[in-house]
RNA sequence: CGGGAGAUGGCAGAGCGGUUGAAUGCACUGGUCUUGAAAACCAGCGAGGGUCAUACCUCCGGGAGUUCGAAUCUCCCUCUCCCGGCCA
């Protein structure tokens, strides 16, 4: 959630910057007029609820004194109908309002780039050069004599957008999950084990509800959905807490599945494994204090990096511009690795900051002193598993067919 | 899934329906003392909103109700813990 306070001061630059995420000025002074309307509202409500509770306060003494209570009840039952409607109003402009602020997106770091979709990103880094085949390389479904991936039985096992690894593909997903989590510890982040079940409320925190409901897979008659990233555990391990200002930067690594309905992408990478509704991630979760967020976040970004280029893959960081940039995130800088079989670079890790969005929405804050003041949180997938799988298929494929292994999973395969 | 107990401040744990945002202990912070530390003693110490700052309002799991007044009474929900069953 945005500030609200922020936007009433300041909302001819916050209009401006949410431009870039193409989010409708109406939409904001809506927004600050709501604000205003239950600030006012709650003036009205309270200054009845204190005439109230003074007079209340009378009764033991009057009845000490055998003062006549009556026409003081009388008169405070009066003052109670109306505070209930006063109440009632209140609560109408509270529920509008935060149904406009839950759905508005976070604001745009002012480095961002303006633009309306990937096409106006900006790739400010190329790591490792590409490739080169003496060969035409295929694409990693072109496999099946090694018996890799099986996306017919993964379609009866469930449905489509399903797909089952076998053999040394099984092993080598195993084998990148176990190095990208030592890789990350070494990097200092803490590794850790988290549901993929979760509720409301945390959805709720990290961004992904009210909004994106549709793209969540839910457990039926339970409040209670699958994770879509472990974001959502990770980050909402510390929602409602007041953190040690010592216990900052809390840094930590993930594995999970992670599941998402892609209600929006039919007819999507409808071939292969790039899109599925089951995947694993490795994740990276950090929260820091506001002044250290842009420190961190770079640190998240070259462990990812480098990760990759340990893997010896060929790849290049892309700095999101506003349109292309997701609900929660101030800033947001991808990774995009060479696929030769698609002959261009895929998306296969995305690190962001968002600021104090998340925190305000799960109230996660630290003791700076006497205050208490909202963390910044950052998310970034170490790597999508199943796309570096693809990629390491499709970048370490020989001639034969058959496919070498990166020199630093090996030690993981024996 | 069946039976029982409970939900109060960072933790532990009190709280006749009335000036209790809440005793007490621990933890924490500041001070005195000490060469330093510990101990002891003194003081402070929940959160949100609101205000220049006060006032003031809200919050004792969540919601509804009774009452002039509810942490305290009633109802519903959720969650947690213990016992039994089932189970990786």
């Amino acid at each position: 959630m945005i500030d609200l306070k922020a936007l009433q001061n300041d909302f001819d630059s916050i209009a401006s910057k949410l431009q870039k995420k193409n989010v409708d000025s109406e939409l904001l002074s809506a927004l600050k007029e709501q604000a205003l309307a239950l600030k006012t509202q709650k003036a009205v409500l309270e200054k009845l609820q204190a005439e109230q509770n003074a007079k209340s306060k009378l009764f033991p003494q009057y009845q000490k004194e055998g003062k006549d209570i009556a026409s003081l009840k009388a008169e405070l039952a009066e003052n109670k109908q109306a505070i209930a409607i006063e109440q009632d109003k209140a609560r109408e402009l509270e529920a509008a309002l935060s149904d406009i602020a839950l759905n508005v997106p976070n604001i745009p770091d002012s480095d961002v780039p303006a633009g309306l979709d990937e096409d106006d990103n900006i790739e400010i880094k190329k790591v490792l050069d590409i490739p080169t085949f003496s060969f035409t390389p295929k694409e990693h479904w072109d496999f099946e004599e090694l018996d890799f991936i099986d996306f017919e039985r993964g379609v009866k096992l469930s449905k489509s957008r399903f797909c089952v690894l076998k053999n040394d593909a099984a092993r080598i997903e195993r084998a990148l999950i176990n190095y990208m989590l030592d890789f990350n510890r070494a990097r200092g982040f803490a590794e850790v084990s988290v549901p993929y079940i979760v509720n409301r409320d945390s959805l709720m925190a990290t961004g992904q509800l009210p909004k994106f409901e549709d793209d969540l897979f839910k457990i039926e008659g339970e409040e209670l959905f699958l994770i879509p990233t472990a974001e959502v555990p990770l980050t909402n391990l510390y929602r409602d807490e007041i953190l040690k200002e010592e216990e900052l930067p809390i840094m930590m690594t993930s594995f999970t599945a992670c599941f998402r309905k892609e209600a929006g992408s039919a007819g999507r990478d409808t071939r292969g494994m790039i899109r599925q509704h089951q995947f694993g991630k490795v994740e990276l979760v950090s929260i820091t204090k506001p002044q250290d967020s842009d420190k961190i976040f770079q640190e998240m970004v070259a462990c990812a990096s480098d990760l990759l280029a340990s893997l010896g893959l060929a790849h290049r960081q892309v700095l999101l511009c506003g349109g292309d940039l997701g609900f929660g995130a101030a800033k947001t800088i991808d990774l995009e690795v060479w696929l030769p079989g698609q002959n261009r670079y895929r998306e296969i890790s995305s690190v962001s900051n968002t600021r104090d969005f998340q925190a305000r929405r799960a109230l996660i804050r630290y003791k700076d002193g006497k205050k208490n003041v909202l963390v910044n949180t950052l998310n970034g997938s170490s790597l999508a598993v199943g796309r570096c799988l693809i990629a390491i298929i499709e970048n370490y494929q020989k001639e034969d067919g058959t496919i070498a292994v990166p020199e630093v999973l090996k030690p993981y395969l024996s």
